[in-house]
DNA sequence: TATCGATTTGCGAACATTCGCAATTGACTA
DNA sequence: TAGTCAATTGCGAATGTTCGCAAATCGATA
């Protein structure tokens, strides 16, 4: 019996849910990029962004692979730039959705509520 | 000063790390549906689907009004179903690959690895 | 107004996530 | 082989999330 659609989609959301993961992963849509670089990009202490970057190893999204002393990530293939641009755009809606909504408790400021 | 984008990013994403909202979020998809009615559907109880269903709310993605004796929740706005396509292509993808491995793993599964 | 059905809120316990620090591992080099 | 740099792991404290139960709220209707 496999795991619900459902539970596998909130699980892939929830590894997404963290800044420094989302951060790393904008940092890779542009191809593999070593720890190294990713710790100077990201403002993060070693053994945090190790962790973070164990979270998405574990689900798949990324692949590790050791080159000399150094290790290099990658995505592991699906598109996550199409993601992230989906997201974008219901971000964007929100944001705007509440922006108009506070002009318009702004426009309606004279006078008590 | 502005909340940095991959913050929000990040709790917007969380928000969507649940299976209970996941299911909602696909309820609503086809138009509105009182609480009634995602209550049989789901699975949980009131004050469970009561409690995602204000972190739906808060987050924007979500309105609710009320309906006469009833409560009905619609989606804000923006494109939700593009957004679960990318998941779903993501996760195929990851999937596939998974699986992809695991058949590897079987297939030179004569002698000792 | 008393009551009922529908939904929400408050709260406490169980559980999970996050972070920093110390210790470990792996690969390179003197 | 000892030493060093890069990355990871282990662990404990602080914090956040989730869930069920009891209680509150809001409309509708008797």
């Amino acid at each position: 019996m496999p795991v619900p659609l459902y539970q596998a989609k909130a699980e892939f959301f929830r590894m997404l849910g963290h800044p420094v993961r989302i951060r790393v992963l904008e940092q890779l849509q542009d191809g593999p990029v070593p720890v190294r670089d990713l710790l100077a990009a990201i403002d993060v202490e070693p053994p945090n962004l190790s962790q973070h970057l164990a979270v998405l190893r574990r689900s798949g999204i990324v692949l590790s692979t050791r080159e000399g002393s150094s290790v290099v990530y990658q995505l592991a293939g699906g598109d996550v730039a199409d993601l992230m641009r989906a997201a974008r755009r219901i971000l964007t809606a929100m944001l705007t959705d509440q922006h108009d909504l506070l002009e318009e408790l702004r426009s309606s400021e004279v006078g008590a509520p």
